[in-house]
RNA sequence: GGUGCCAUAGCUCAGUUGGUAGAGCAAUGGACUGAAAAUCCAUGUGUCCCUGGUUCAAAUCCAGGUGGCACCA
C-alpha cells in the first residue's frame, strides 16, 4: 500500500494553506479541504478561503462547493471525501488533506459510525419539546429512552442530548446501539503533519488576519448574508459578531475585537483537540524543508 | 487654587453594621460520534493606591499624601 494522504493540520491562522500549497506543488497533486466553513460559497473572506491564484495553481476540493442554505454534516463529508480521495489516488499520489475542522479530519482518518440522519420533522419536534419543557425534562426523557447513554452523556450539553433523543425517537432503538466506535481502516497510509508556533505569535497573526479581512470587505460580505443569520452555517466566527453590530447591539470596533477574541479561542480549542493525537508530528510554519524530509523518511513515492 | 466623588484580579466592577475579598469578561486546561468556527465543563493570592492614626481586629472609620474625574473660581 503506497497511497499516502498527507494531513496538514493546526490552529486557525497558523499558515496551513501556504504549506499545503507548497506540498501539493512539490508532489504535483491536489488539495482536499477539511474545513466545515470554507465549504460555503457565500462565505469567502471570513473563512479565509485561499486567494484565486492559489486555487488556480493547485486543484482544491470541497471549497466553496455548497450554499449556506444547504444542509450538511460530517457524515456526508466523510462519504463524499473518501469517494473522491479513492478516485484521485488512481491518478496521483500522495494527496494533501488540510483544514482546521478537527472532527472532519478525524472522520477521514478514522471514520464515523453509521447513525441514521434525523429528519427535519423529528428534529423540529424534539427541539420544540425541549424549548417548552427545559433541560431537566430532556435529561429525564433521555434516561427513559437510553439509560446507557444517559450514564456517559454530558448532561448539561443540550445539543448532545437532543441528538441522542432524536435518534431514539426516530428509530425506536437506543442511541447507544449505533455508537459502535469502530475505527475504519482506510486503504491508504496517513501521515499527520501538525503546524504550530509560539502562542503569542499565533495570536498576533490571528489579530492581523482579522484586520485584513475587514479591509477586504468582510463587513459587506456579512451584510449580504445577514437576512439568513439563523442558519447553522452562519453560526460562525466573523459573521455572528458582525450580525450583533448590524442589530445595533455593539459598535463595529467592539465586533471586530470580539472576532479576534473568538478566533483565538477557536485556535486554543483546536490545539486542545490535536494535543491528544499522538500520531501528529509537529513543525513550525517555516519548516517546509523539514516537513518534506520527514515525509520522505516515512514513504518513497518514486519506486 | 477651592470643593465633591473615585482608587480592589489583566479589564469592568461587587464587597452589608470594621472580623485580612468575589462576580462577569479575559486568560488557561479539558470534553467532544450527523449543528463541530457548533456545544458543554473546570480553574480565582490580588502590595484591596501610599503613609500614619483609632481599634483586640481596617478594603471598610479618621488624617495627610499621590493619581484620576466632575464642578466652582
Amino acid at each position: 500500500m503506497n497511497n499516502t494522504l498527507i494531513v496538514v493540520l493546526g490552529p486557525t491562522g497558523v499558515g496551513k494553506s501556504a504549506i499545503s500549497i507548497h506540498l501539493a506543488q512539490y508532489y504535483s497533486t491536489d488539495i482536499i479541504s477539511a474545513d466545515s466553513r470554507q465549504l460555503f460559497r457565500e462565505l469567502a473572506i471570513g473563512t479565509a478561503v485561499p486567494p484565486t491564484e492559489d486555487l488556480q495553481s493547485v486543484p482544491h476540493h470541497f471549497i466553496q462547493t455548497r450554499s449556506i442554505h444547504d444542509y450538511y454534516n460530517v457524515s456526508e463529508y466523510e462519504t463524499e471525501a473518501i469517494a473522491l480521495i479513492n478516485q484521485l489516488f488512481l491518478t496521483r499520489n500522495p494527496l494533501v488533506l488540510t483544514g482546521g475542522s478537527m472532527l472532519y479530519i478525524d472522520t477521514i482518518c478514522k471514520g464515523i459510525d453509521d447513525i441514521p440522519t434525523v429528519t427535519p420533522e423529528i428534529r423540529n419536534e424534539v427541539i420544540q419539546w425541549y424549548q417548552e419543557n427545559g433541560l431537566e425534562a430532556l435529561q429525564q426523557r433521555l434516561l427513559s429512552l437510553d439509560p446507557e447513554y444517559y450514564q456517559i452523556a454530558d448532561l448539561n450539553n443540550a445539543k448532545r442530548l437532543l441528538h441522542a433523543v432524536e435518534v431514539c425517537q426516530m428509530t425506536g432503538k437506543t442511541f447507544t446501539s449505533f455508537r459502535k466506535n469502530t475505527i475504519r481502516t482506510r486503504p491508504f497510509r496517513i501521515i499527520k503533519i501538525g503546524i504550530n508556533q509560539q502562542r503569542e505569535v499565533l495570536y498576533e497573526r490571528i489579530n492581523k488576519r482579522v484586520d485584513a479581512m475587514i479591509e477586504s470587505g468582510l463587513v459587506e460580505e456579512a451584510r449580504s448574508v445577514y437576512p439568513y443569520r439563523d442558519l447553522n452555517s452562519l453560526n460562525t466566527v466573523g459573521y455572528k459578531e458582525l450580525f450583533a453590530y448590524f442589530d445595533g447591539s455593539c459598535t463595529l470596533e467592539e465586533a471586530v475585537d470580539l472576532i479576534k477574541r473568538n478566533s483565538r479561542k477557536y485556535a486554543r480549542k483546536q490545539l486542545t483537540w490535536f494535543r491528544r493525537d499522538t500520531e501528529i508530528q509537529w513543525f513550525e510554519p517555516e519548516q517546509l524543508e523539514e516537513i518534506i524530509t520527514y515525509i520522505s523518511s516515512k514513504v518513497n513515492f518514486h519506486q
